[in-house]
DNA sequence: GTATCAGTACCGACTGGTCGGTATTGGAAA
DNA sequence: TTTCCAATACCGACCAGTCGGTACTGATAC
């Protein structure tokens, strides 16, 4: 194995097992063997068990967020924009299932965390819903989307809806399209009551 | 203390501690010293650290499903029973915050989990569905909601906008008021473009 | 009233295994 | 010779779970 592979192998064999069971059920001795590295090696690229767990759980949060942040800067018509996203966080979740629910799981818990992993955490959540916020702008200046609701608002709103597909990915429920996901929120963010429900 | 509310005493206290860190960080000492209680009985009441974790978290479940479910046999109009049916996840959503999280972190990784407790889980879970898809179902009938998707989906749906707005409660955004995000959810579910959209 | 006692809730010092982390070694590669 | 790292031995803090014992309760008998 060449120099410099190491972390990356590290890295993939400890999502493999966090993603599989719960921290405290995975050893070090367990992502060893499996990583077939010996256990001082962890050490060079991680301070310690939980910093490996974050940075594995980070990496993929990290990726999710590129892949969502490249789309924004694209132009396009709104829709097509937000399909697009939408695209990008499905096929996000589709093709790391399980390290989705990690990060959900932890994110579950991060008011609770401490240190300068939870700021870099925050800081890359800012960051996603902060791009989709931006096409909602887009939305609500094109006057596709009711203004009255915050952006971030109507993107914890998408995200939401896109969080509960991938949910159903694996369990034999039929697949909800993008479009039909997408269309089912654009319906609902509709500007179209200009004096109508209260609130 | 008088005798018998130990038990209750140890929950309250496990999920107060369960709730602000997680699971491995909480000791069974941790727990015996803030319910002032003796580390053994703690096991007259239950099998183990994980049996105690997971019948807190089980408890939770089941007063919010019950909660959920005692509204569904209420004879009400469609939107009024969805308002309350959000009223209902709202209160708890927001009077035990914390608990919502740690089920939700548990929840996201029901899939690797395994056991008796495992089934009472998804038991739970799919009542909570199954009520509010019976809510869903009677939208259907009366025309208010599109029948092309399936009870659960939409119930899915609403359970993740729910949940989104419950993220945003103490972050001092504003709060989205019941009646809008019923009313944004229903817009989105309408049935209104019967030759629209594909898929 | 009180003596006895079975059943049970409760306690907390103790233990034995576990596992994160470190130090060492030996062999391969450069 | 030096560098790197897998492999391994090792340490010791930590902690889930145990177990011997105490205190309480309520029933039965005298």
């Amino acid at each position: 194995m060449p120099r410099g592979d190491k972390r990356k192998a590290i890295m993939e064999t400890a999502e493999k097992l966090f993603t599989s069971r719960r921290f405290h059920e995975i050893t070090l001795d367990d992502i060893v063997e499996a990583a077939h590295i010996g256990k001082g090696t962890i050490y060079t690229y991680f301070k310690d068990k939980d910093d490996l767990f974050f940075q594995v759980a980070l990496s993929g949060f990290d990726e999710m967020c590129d892949l969502l942040r490249r789309r924004v800067t694209e132009e396009a018509p709104f829709r097509e924009q937000l399909l697009q996203a939408c695209a990008a966080i499905h096929s996000f979740f589709s093709r790391r299932r399980q390290l989705s629910r990690m990060i959900q799981s932890e994110e579950a818990r991060m008011p609770f965390s401490k240190g300068p992993l939870r700021d870099r955490w925050l800081e890359k959540r800012a960051q996603m819903v902060d791009a989709l916020g931006q096409i909602m702008r887009k939305g609500q200046s094109e006057g596709a989307v009711r203004p009255d609701l915050p952006p971030e608002v109507l993107s914890a709103f998408m995200l939401a809806l896109l969080r509960a597909r991938a949910r159903e990915l694996g369990e034999g429920v039929d697949p909800v399209s993008d479009p039909t996901l997408v269309d089912f929120f654009l319906q609902g963010a509709r500007d179209c009551k200009p004096s109508g429900i209260p609130n």
